[in-house]
DNA sequence: CATGAATGAGGATTCATTCAT
DNA sequence: TATGAATGAATCCTCATTCAT
């Protein structure tokens, strides 16, 4: 399907290097200023309801550059697709949970999970595309393998000093209490319209948002109570 | 624009009426028929991904059958997601769990979203769909308005008990409590895939399954505890 | 194309026929109700742009109705157009233009024409629609075939007596002259909408009309006049 | 939804720039052949008898190139319209009349726009079209509005000559004089085949058409005649 | 790199008409 | 006679992608 073989999609790794000179510079943008708007659409429409053609036409480049960066729809959306994963480990890196005390660590990781999910919907959304798709993407982009388990060894750390301090319990499923506090968090964002109408209420709210965070850092602290 | 008697989307009424004869009989099994092809499609490759070619070819019927009892693809679509809501809520409705003790009922219920859930994916998968539309059909479904506020009054019932006997908090907000139930019962099955790539484990796996449905069901007693 | 030989159209002749009996009385109801709605929709939207569908909906009776009465869309639009010859027709023999002096008859004729087709617009659509399909249809009706002689041999009378009595040229030809009226009077109503934007004005504004009247009436005089 | 570079409709307009390249050129050309087809099938057949299809397979591209350049059906009506009048009013602004004497110019006029008629008989079957849809396309077309008031102008240059030489009625009515033109030049057109069955003449003749013509003149001389 | 033009393969939708009861 | 259901053959339109300059 795709022409030639663009190197593209392979530029897109995790550690952006310094661009060599100033061309790389522009071209680094021109694809920044893609992903971003790829991003939204994807997200907005789906796969298959996104449009090259609308896409380009917010993007301060031409269509023929989307071809040539990122080889046809599949890629871009492959690359737009780690380029949200690859921002949310860059960052979740940064947490340094180690230095508090466990329970405070746990909920200071739930509180930034639930506000980071909450503040990049887009991001939200695009794996609620990719998942409807059974992650036949996400299978083909090596990056994205295991990319989770930093974030389970971190909790780990977490969970051991508060079993070591008699705060929790010895039985925690790490990869259980990840998804716990995933879903939670996850599912806010996710199902945001259609609960809004099943319940006639609004979930966008801010008040309602900040209430159920912390009805939510409650739940995963009982939850890992001794 | 149609003429007359295609009122068929509003027949999927969540009380079927008994066919008044043996041609309106063949018609709503035709209309089953595609109901169930295009809930299937839908879930699988999102709105626009669907087609309506396929659909009919997995049908006993043809594409023209398809335009005639639902409109169009649009009214295929909103026939299917009404379908699929009625459906839960009418299974719902004989849980009959008045008659257990409140923490069982409870437990009975989380179990029971678990299930449904686990055992519906594509129910779960048009949810997703429809969420990543911002539930712009769903807003053009009167029946589907304050469709779940049956399942918070239950829900309270269960709660209002459990509060008397001593056995859970009186602060307890229902709405925040189906929250979590469906939460925790949903990402199990809505993130499944890119859960399991960001994990390298397979979440799809019975026994893993059989686990975590009995990990939420703890959560949500912890939740509920006094 | 059409499926067994219903006699429907043929019965459409220009003398209807006392009704046999109460079910014949029932039919020629249907016939006219559905005629009625055809003209309009085949002179508000085409040949092509009518819809069998939309027509049947407006009537008191099924689709069904028309494929037995006309045999489907050609003869239905046929029998409309028949339909609307025929009232004209009929309508002009009760002038009696003959007790008049020549010029009052032929002013009384122009004034009588300007006034039917300004309040029988869908006749004058029908005979553009009639006309842009090249007459095909028309052709097929034996009845409408030299119609209009008649109207030409009554001004042939007037136009005698005009002449008898100096009031008129000798020179007139009667087709041309018959020509001129229609063409003054028809482009009033079939050109209303083009002229009124191209010229910035309402054609169809009362005041207009009136005036343009009595333009047409004297424009007609004056060509007559030795 | 068209990405951009589609401004074909508005470049119809009636100063033509002359294409700034060799693609611009060829692009040109390109529209001016789908538009040829064009005009003459919705001429021929209506708008929605027309076929997109059948115009695509008459000219040298494709029919997805008419989606290019003309958006849709709809468009390509449009430009079809407005390419129509901008040739007539372009033709007519050559006419030169004020160099000659007043009646003389006016016999000229009509001549002309009963000559031109006659020849287009495409355009006079496209403003019956756009009749038969009430304008409803022309009103949309900003350049149409107004258009034929530069006729009246000249117009008005003529009569007021008339007047002054005592050669015309102080009281014609310009726009009343136009219509009675373009009525008696249009009818000839649009009504032919009609008419031709009606009165059992053939009003195609070449014969019929030049005394058709100066009976035409000579109605109207007489009309402004003091 | 940039841009307008071009394209084939599909995809949603419509319509006149017929059938079964 | 009346009505809902059914249908095949179009018909309009869209999309990802490529080409020429």
């Amino acid at each position: 399907m795709r022409a030639k073989g663009t190197a593209a999609p392979d530029d897109l790794g995790l550690e952006p290097t310094a661009p060599a000179n100033a061309k790389q510079a522009h071209a680094d943008l021109i694809r920044s200023d893609i992903l971003e708007v790829a991003t939204r659409e994807f997200a907005a429409l789906g796969y298959a309801g996104a449009r090259i053609d609308e896409i380009a036409a917010q993007t301060r480049t031409s269509k023929r550059m989307i071809y040539y960066h990122f080889g046809g729809k599949e890629g871009l959306y492959r690359a737009a697709l780690l380029d949200c994963y690859s921002r949310i480990r860059a960052i979740e890196s940064t947490l340094d949970l180690g230095a508090r005390p466990p329970l405070e660590a746990l909920a200071h990781l739930v509180r930034f999970t639930f506000d980071y999910q909450l503040n990049n919907a887009d991001f939200i959304r695009l794996v609620m595309v990719e998942n409807i798709h059974r992650a036949e993407h996400m299978s083909a982009i090596p990056e994205l393998h295991g990319l989770n388990l930093g974030v389970i060894a971190t909790l780990g750390e977490i969970v051991d000093r508060g079993v070591a301090q008699g705060l929790m319990r010895r039985d925690i499923d790490l990869i259980d209490l990840h998804m716990s506090i995933s879903a939670l968090c996850f599912f806010n964002v996710s199902n945001r319209y259609t609960f809004s109408i099943l319940h006639e209420v609004d979930m966008a709210a801010t008040r309602t948002t900040a209430r159920r965070r912390e009805t939510v850092v409650e739940l995963i602290l009982r939850s890992v109570a001794p």
